[in-house]
This record gives structure tokens, C-alpha cells and sequence, in this order.
DNA sequence: GCGCGACCTTGCACCCGGTGCAAGGGCGTC
DNA sequence: GACGCCCTTGCACCGGGTGCAAGGTCGCGC
């Protein structure tokens, strides 16, 4: 209703699209779905689904459009300590609390009832890992290896914290979680003096 | 010649499509390389070729089975000690440096002329990954959040160490720069105070 | 109001990775 | 020498992903 005026009609099927395909594969399991069921379910066509979604996963973990730049925010308004690591945690505590309502629960639910989705997990948020990754890279530029362990130690806390998360109230909360996660990992700069 | 025995001779086909998969890889890039086109200069045909790799990828990143047997033989001989971090430590320096026959620098190689493998760098370790997790698995198993922290900051500082590391000569030797990944990174015990 | 251009949708044809099946051939064994 | 196992291969098929070209719709300037 009203006129959805081009740029509202885009962002609606692109949420419809995603919706079914979440809603579908939860049902069924993601080999079990096609991406023509999914079209058909959102009311479009099979080439409009990859119009929107450059694969299959994509349209399950791809972040809301209005979530992506509110992420971007976040990362231009890190903090810049010393520290490059605590700056990098800061950023990744911001990155889940804030846009969640109810999509990580959902994803992880999926990822619990099929197994066959725990490698697609690490994927599933290689867009925040982009992110973190162009960060690091501004960051340290003088220095990739340091770069590349920040951003990798990150993620590995995110996706550990995200898969022994049980939303359904067996384990703490998801921020707590990666609060311990994120507090048990170190990355130092490579001149440091260790422990 | 000789008689090849079976094993033997599958072992030769299985080194034949790897290598065929790495020299046509190397030369036109990933996406411009058939499996077909492997088959063909493996001297197989498409349908073997998928008798000995479930994917394409896994032709080019599988180990070879020898490699393998030694590998899994490096994980039983651990050390044990408090320290579940430096252990694995321990595993990776061990994972790299015996088996290499230059194989790791061509894969570098591969990774640095064609940057769409990148994201293939992940899962190309995949199976050091795995050994790792069922290792961590089987060490600290009451904390699951502990034990992916392991596998993941491990894989994190295996894939820097990887993707920094020029084989020819413009940066330090792969194995020093693994040292100083690993080195730059802890990962600690839930409950243990840091710094 | 008209017309034009930009964008969006869709169908179609195609490529290629991956799999199940079933037939055929070679090697090892009893 | 015969039987059985494994290995190979072709064939047919599914499904993800892409280029192309036609048609429709929205928005904008005139």
C-alpha cells in the first residue's frame, strides 16, 4: 500500500525473499530446499532470487540492507587505543546486541538442527569478517600478518561463541558468551613480550 | 611397472589427478578449469575423477594419503601438558614443516596469482582444522566454548601465517612466520585471569 | 499528457559441479 | 579356471549460477 516508490519496493521483496528462504530451509533443511521453492515461496521468479541473492546461503545470512550500514557506522566509530585488539573486541561486542530481533536465534537454531550447516556458520558472517577485515587492515597497515591474526582470532571468537550458544535457554546468553570468548583470546603485536 | 597391486595403482591415479588439478589450476586460474578438463589430462574420465575427490577443490587441497597417515600420527603424539594452548601450538608447528615437498608453496602460489581462492584458503586447511577439533574435542571436553576457541584461533593463526608468507622470498620462511603467529596469540582458560 | 530512459522482472538457454545407477573389464583369490 | 571384488566409465539427471534479450513499470522532464 501506499506507492512503494522503487527503492521501498526493492528492500520488500529483497526481506520477502530472505524470509522465505529462512522460513523454508528451517522446515526442510537447506539441501532439501531449492532456490526455485524459495522464489515461489516470496512470490517471485527464480532469476529474480539470484537478481537479489548471488547464492543460495546468501539469502539466508545475507544482513538486512538498513543492519549492513548500521554496521558500517559502527566500524567508523570504533574506538583507536593503543590496543588494536581491545578495539577489534569493541567492535564485535557492537556488532550482534544492537540489530538483533531474533534473526541470530534463528540462524543458529538452523545451524543446530542441521548439521550440515556448520560450515556454512563461518561464511555465514564472512560479511562481518569483510568489514573487520578492512578495518584491520587501516588499522595496522604496516603490518598484515597482524592484520589477518586480528581479524581471524575475532571471528574464530564470534563463530565459537555463536555455536555453543543454545538460544532456547541451555547456556548463557549469546553477549555473555562472546564476552568470554572474546576475554580468553589474546592477539599481540608481533614485538611484544608474551604472557 | 612392477605390478602396481591395486593400492598401489590407485594411490598413482589419485597423485596423477592432483597434480594434473594443481599444474592446470596454476595456469589458467580456478574458475577457468573444468573438472572435465582435469579428467581429460589426468587421462580418466570425469566420473573417476569424482571417484577420488568429492569436489573440485578437494583435488587441488586434499592431502595426499601418506601425508595424512603422518598427520594423524602427529596429533597422537602430543604433548599434554596444562597448557591446552601451547600444545596445539605444538600440533601446528608440527602440521607444516615434515610433509612439505613444496606442495605448500605452489597451493601459495595458486592462492596469490588468483585471488577468488582466498576464500578457499579457509577450507583448503580444512582437514588440519578437523584433526585439530576432534584433538580439542577430546582435551577439554566439558568447555566446548574452549575448545573451538582453540581450533579457531589455531586455524586463524595457520591461514595469517599462510597468507602473509611469500613463498619467493620476499618475506621470512613460512615456518618462522607461523612461530611468530602463534606466538602473538594466547588463548586462555575460561576462568584464568588475563594479562 | 506524452514520451523517453532507467530499472525491474521474467523466461530461456546454457555451463558446470555433483550423484545414482548399471554395465563392463581387470585383478586377485580359491 | 572360475568366481568375486573393485575400479572405471558412460549416461542421465538434479540443481546452482549466469548471460541475454524481451517486456513491463515507474519516474522524470518536456
Amino acid at each position: 500500500m501506499a506507492e512503494p516508490s522503487r527503492e521501498a519496493h526493492r528492500l520488500q521483496t529483497w526481506r520477502g525473499i530472505q524470509a522465505a528462504a529462512i522460513r523454508l530451509v528451517a522446515e526442510r533443511g537447506f539441501t532439501a530446499v531449492t532456490v526455485e521453492d524459495v522464489a515461489a515461496a516470496a512470490g517471485t521468479s527464480r532469476r529474480t532470487f539470484f537478481n537479489y541473492f548471488p547464492t543460495k546461503v546468501a539469502a539466508l545470512f545475507d544482513p538486512d540492507p538498513e543492519l549492513a550500514d548500521r554496521l558500517q557506522e559502527l566500524v567508523d566509530r570504533a574506538p583507536r587505543t593503543d590496543d588494536a585488539w581491545a578495539d577489534l573486541c569493541w567492535i564485535c561486542r557492537g556488532f550482534v546486541i544492537p540489530g538483533d530481533d531474533g534473526t541470530l536465534a534463528v540462524r543458529r537454531r538452523l545451524v543446530g538442527d542441521f548439521p550440515e550447516f556448520t560450515e556454512y556458520a563461518g561464511s555465514a558472517h564472512r560479511y562481518v569478517e569483510r568489514a573487520m577485515a578492512t578495518w584491520a587492515q587501516g588499522r595496522v597497515p604496516d603490518d598484515p600478518l597482524h592484520a589477518r591474526l586480528l581479524t581471524g582470532a575475532a571471528g574464530a571468537a564470534l563463530s565459537a561463541a555463536f555455536l555453543t550458544w543454545q538460544p532456547d535457554g541451555g547456556t548463557e546468553e549469546f553477549d555473555r558468551l562472546l564476552d568470554r570468548a572474546l576475554a580468553s583470546v589474546r592477539v599481540d603485536p608481533p614485538g611484544a613480550a608474551q604472557r
